[in-house]
RNA sequence: GGCGCGUUCGUCUAGUGGCCUAGGACGCCGGCCUCUCACGCCGGUAGCACGGGUUCGACUCCCGUACGCGCUACCA
């Protein structure tokens, strides 16, 4: 039996944009991982590659992992701070013949490129320069001529094992004499992630498959250091509906538009844990914390998946009703500020309502302001369907004029004297009430689907009401005035 | 091109040789509920890429083919 290992992983994005979806899950599942087993879950900012690193982008992406309640432990580690580590670690590995520097210029190397390229070959470098005599590499490098360090790939095969791929082999010859050092003094991707993943102690090393083909590079780098391998667990990549690897080019790609068109955090870490990640039992609604329990690297799987926002946007439904109006209050008052429909809301207990009033029908935050509009403003418009079906009876107005006294007298102001109200007009009407509500409903909010409408009706008040009923009744005036010209011109 | 990885309904998935007449979820379609919408409930639609083995028996194991994705940079 094995000691219970102590786990340590890390999420490690590189800052040159936001966190898009494809991030998010990586670090989501390193996070599973630590949390399932105690261990820490640590940040490392790959920022070696100096022209495409932005400090912006760091902040985004800290943002978006708070968000998502993606919480890390121990200060983020930059790679950026760590340049004498790595250059170290290069003349360790020069000085045992490890690596060798090459003097080869970028023009040079894109000639050989090109050549090989228009003859059909595989390009790899020819090792030029590791047959350089130690007299002129010693010359060249007190003149200062720019150069690089390369890994010097020996001979024979590496294989590893993969925990979601299983055993994985890999020719030498098929990997070339990698640069580790820049010409600046930059490390390389894969000297950088080693060192740092070995000297942050990194057990278990959770990333996207398409790092697989370049891993036993980095076990070479191990390897000529003499370090312990940490274990392997490269995951599926998300892909976009076209099944091509989700990028801009499907659009919305980062977290923060996510945020943006109104999904709650807890329903998207619920969906994209569930992409290439399965638990044992059918259940498909999993708290973080249902998630932390349940999460193995055993039930992820090796195929990739299509982000589908339709089932995102289910999901995020379901947890939309599940939600206490207190729990949506700040993010729905977000959303009407940014619509400008706040004002007509100064009350908290208001906005309570309304969000209990709607949350049941709406699938984003976003729609508490497109959908519900009515509530504080008065409709600019009626639903054009809604008027031939509802309003097309000669007695409409009649009927709102008998409503709004009705309404004037309701007293106390709550559902059950509303309703009582207009049920008591249909009977003395000998209509169904239904034939009552669904006009009222179209004068009230300008649409055919709302709300409860009595609940409606507390909501906006007496006056509101029958202001609306008033509009509406002259909307009813005006378009019958219109409807006589046109009989007299024919 | 070379190398690596992958392939169950349109999509997310269950399934580890007989329990599969392949189960669930989203979507879609129909119905019920109902003051509308939404929710909920009931029902339906649709899949093991293909071809060879192995086996008494393959979705499950092996081999090939096809297709897809990834890597192949002084990017990460």
């Amino acid at each position: 039996m094995l000691m219970p290992k102590l786990v340590r992983v890390r999420f490690a994005p590189s800052p040159t944009g936001y966190l898009h979806i494809g991030g998010a899950r990586t670090a989501l599942f390193n996070f599973l991982f630590a949390r399932h087993h105690e261990g820490q879950f640590l940040l490392r900012i790959e920022d070696t590659d100096v022209s495409r690193s932005k400090e912006e982008a760091v902040q985004q992406i800290f943002n978006s992992l708070r968000w998502l309640g993606l919480e890390w432990d121990e200060e983020p580690v930059y790679q950026s701070d760590r340049i004498h580590r790595y250059q170290k670690i290069c003349q360790d590995m020069l000085a045992k013949g490890k690596a060798y520097y090459c003097f080869c210029t970028q023009e040079q190397l894109d000639k050989k490129r090109e050549i090989a390229r228009k003859e059909k070959r595989d390009y790899q470098y020819d090792r030029t320069c590791l047959q350089l005599l130690d007299a002129v590499i010693h010359e060249k490098l007190s003149k200062g001529v720019p150069r690089t360090v390369r890994f010097l790939v020996p001979e024979g095969q590496t294989t590893f094992q993969d925990m979601i791929h299983g055993k994985i082999t890999v020719q030498h010859s098929q990997i070339d004499d990698f640069i580790l050092l820049r010409s600046d003094g930059q490390p390389v991707y894969h000297l950088a992630v080693v060192v740092d993943d070995h000297d942050m102690k990194i057990t278990h090393v959770i990333r996207g498959d398409d790092h697989l083909s370049n891993t036993p590079k980095q076990i070479l780098l191990y390897q000529a250091m003499g370090w312990p391998l940490p274990s392997f667990v490269h995951v599926p990549l998300i892909l976009g509906p076209d099944q091509k690897r989700f990028s801009k080019r499907h659009g919305a790609i980062s977290v923060e538009i996510y945020k943006d068109k109104g999904y709650l955090p807890d329903a998207l870490i619920n969906f994209i844990a569930l992409l290439g990640w399965a638990p044992k039992k059918n259940e498909e609604i999993l708290s973080i914390a249902d998630l932390i329990v349940r999460f193995s690297i055993k039930g992820i799987h090796k195929k990739s998946a299509v982000f589908d926002e339709q089932k995102l946007l289910w999901m995020n439904g379901v947890y939309m009703r599940s939600k206490h109006p207190e729990d949506l209050y700040d993010a729905v008052v977000d959303v009407l500020r940014s619509h400008a429909l706040i004002d007509a809301f100064k009350d908290r207990q208001n906005i309570l309502k309304y969000i209990h009033l709607m949350k049941d029908r709406v699938k984003t935050l976003q729609e508490f302001a497109s959908k519900g509009d009515y509530f504080f403003k008065d409709p600019v418009a009626y639903d054009e369907k809604g008027i031939k079906t509802y309003w097309n009876a000669k007695n409409v107005k009649d009927l709102f004029s008998q409503l709004k006294t009705r309404i004037a007298n309701i007293h106390p102001w709550n559902e059950q004297s509303i309703e009582k109200c207009i049920r008591e007009l249909a009977e003395k009407q000998n209509m169904q009430a239904g034939e009552i509500m669904h006009p009222t409903r179209l004068a009230l909010t300008g649409v055919s689907a709302s709300p409860g409408l009595f609940e409606l009706i507390v909501f906006l008040g007496k006056e509101t009401a029958i202001l609306r009923l008033e509009k509406a009744m002259k909307y009813l005036d005006l378009k019958s005035g219109l409807q006589d010209e046109v009989g007299q011109l024919k």
